[in-house]
DNA sequence: ATGAAAGCGCTAACAT
DNA sequence: ATGTTAGCGCTTTCAT
């Protein structure tokens, strides 16, 4: 590995100009820069960009701090920021948590000790006041795909509650007026939001959403299973059951072949999330997408504004809004009338 | 930001003293540990891991080089990957190639120069030749599920004969004996092998693969469906599929379904990879899995043993084995005789 | 336009 | 057991 000092030594320079003719290309002689380039060519020169990073405290560096990598929701997200970051010269140091909260924390701090420049948290585990705690100390944070009050312009996100509302007004389009739904847990605000939504658009229709046909899940499929079954069990009438994740409505899907229940013939299905698995499902899930690669570029671009102290933020969008993927999990009512 | 200066300046002793405290406490007495630990809360430092690394000449840290994080295939890896690193003390830089072969080599380089003291490459695009040849420039890498005949040390990978073999076995045991295929790509050794690795199992049992009975897919779904339906217009008699990866299972899947062909009862279909997907499809699909976490994990850390330099091996896995997960699209023949 | 010198924050001999 | 002195490989004043 040959150093600064080697190439300024073959080419007859000193250090500072090598740094220059390959920084700054306008500063320095045409002459100069080419011995420069003949020795760093000889010596088959490279710049140890960590120490370019501590003499010029850049690191060029971000940390992403995620639950796991190994699912879809998370992958397409870490895909987008590390694209997004990628894109204007930054690394990306990478860390999953495993659902923790120390988790979150530890890697939050190791991350900073590692000189990254920004945090892009994907917060599942802390929660809002310790966040808005540790946030006061590291303000080079981004929370993806997560709202916070506080900090809204360092939060890019999905507009949950107009997602909802979208996952209602298509339901209600279609015919729909006996619409129940399967949610995320209620002490995530996604849910609620979500939740809201669903309300507010069959409000607007005149209907009232039955609190007999809310089922309280988790996001994973196993729930949807056990929600779909006790819908069922209920006896109560329901044409559409809106499912707050594509999770959630495999085990629904499930759980209807299981008691014989045709989707969308006897009953529709709609899921939320958009993933890849939805397309897979049998129906093919008609689902409310979030754009989650475009979520994670964009936290990628804002902690790249937030690293360089960009002042103005205002091109990059934050708020994401959800759209409806049609397959054949619902039924069109209007149809047969 | 405190600095370590600060830090000995307040606890009255040196910079070099203060070091000592952090990184060897064994070698410094109790009483000047204890200044030093006052002086670390007072002043809420933390070391910067950077400067560490460049005075140190180790960084800690090893890149991952792979196709996409958006997919549960390279997630899963790279979930592994991280994990083995994280367990060690060591960061992961994380960059995505987008299949192509200038990304990965760019990001290798680049990785290189950030100071990564190993690399774990999943090349797709780079030939066996290409890679023969750049990493004799770098023998810090470790290939990541495949196989290279000139650095089989530094590969951690799925025995793809045997996982070939296996689905042939099971299919067998199963009571089939006419046997079809969709492989991978012919380019890729790991579609060859299995294919090698049916016909093995085959030939043991007395039978020939029947070459009309071999379709040629690229893993991915829709080649999947393409072929599937190949097979079904070729009015050859067939009993059984197998599938070279879940994805195209899943499209092979739909073909039957469009064509009016039940699976299990008039075709069954085995899948390979034993993703999250495959557990969702109609029927749910037997499989055979490649533990992709744990040749994610294995090849973290083998990174962290050539990056430590450390000869010794021996005891990092690096051969794994596919086994069969069974649920419900492969018929048992013998169940009727 | 270029060089000399200082320094980024830390570790690692070498002394004592 | 601790302090002194050099660096690690680069950038960045400040001169010239």
């Amino acid at each position: 590995m040959a150093t600064i000092a080697q190439v300024a030594l073959f080419a007859g320079v000193s250090t500072a100009t090598v740094s220059r003719a390959l920084n700054k290309p306008d500063v320095v002689d045409e002459k100069t820069k080419a011995k420069v380039r003949e020795a760093v060519d000889a010596l088959g020169y490279r710049p140890n960009q960590v120490a370019r990073g501590l003499a010029s405290r850049s690191s060029r560096t971000v940390g992403v701090v995620i639950n796991r990598f190994d699912s879809a929701y998370y992958g397409q997200m870490m895909q987008g920021a590390e694209k997004g970051l990628r894109s204007v010269g930054y690394k990306t140091i990478a860390e999953s948590t495993c659902e923790h909260a120390d988790g979150e924390r530890a890697a939050w701090n190791s991350l900073l000790d590692r000189q990254c420049e920004a945090i892009i948290l994907h917060a599942d585990a802390l929660s809002d006041d310790e966040l808005r705690e540790l946030y006061k100390a590291r303000r080079n944070t981004v929370l993806m795909n997560r709202y916070h009050p506080d900090f809204a312009d360092r939060c890019v996100y999905l507009d949950n509650i107009k997602g909802g509302q979208l996952a209602g007004e298509y339901l209600l389009s279609k015919g729909h007026r006996s619409i129940a739904t399967i949610t995320g847990p209620s002490s995530y605000y996604e849910a609620r939001d979500r939740l809201t939504g669903l309300r507010q658009s069959l409000a607007n229709a005149g209907i009232e959403l039955d609190p007999a046909l809310v089922e309280e899940g988790n996001f994973r499929d196993d729930m949807g299973f056990t929600c779909m079954n006790r819908l069922i069990d209920s006896g109560k009438t329901l044409s559409a059951v809106f499912c707050q994740s594509d999770e959630m409505a495999a085990g629904a899907l499930d759980a209807c072949r299981q008691r014989g229940v045709r989707v969308p013939e006897d009953i529709s299905v709609l899921g939320f999330d958009g993933l890849d698995l939805a397309y897979h499902l049998t129906p093919k899930l008609t689902t409310v997408r979030q754009p989650l690669r475009e979520i994670g570029e964009a936290a990628g671009l804002l902690a790249y504004a937030v690293a360089t102290k960009s002042t103005d933020h205002s091109d990059i969008k934050r708020i994401f809004a959800a759209e409806v993927v049609e397959r054949s999990s619902v039924r069109d009512l209007n149809d047969g009338s």
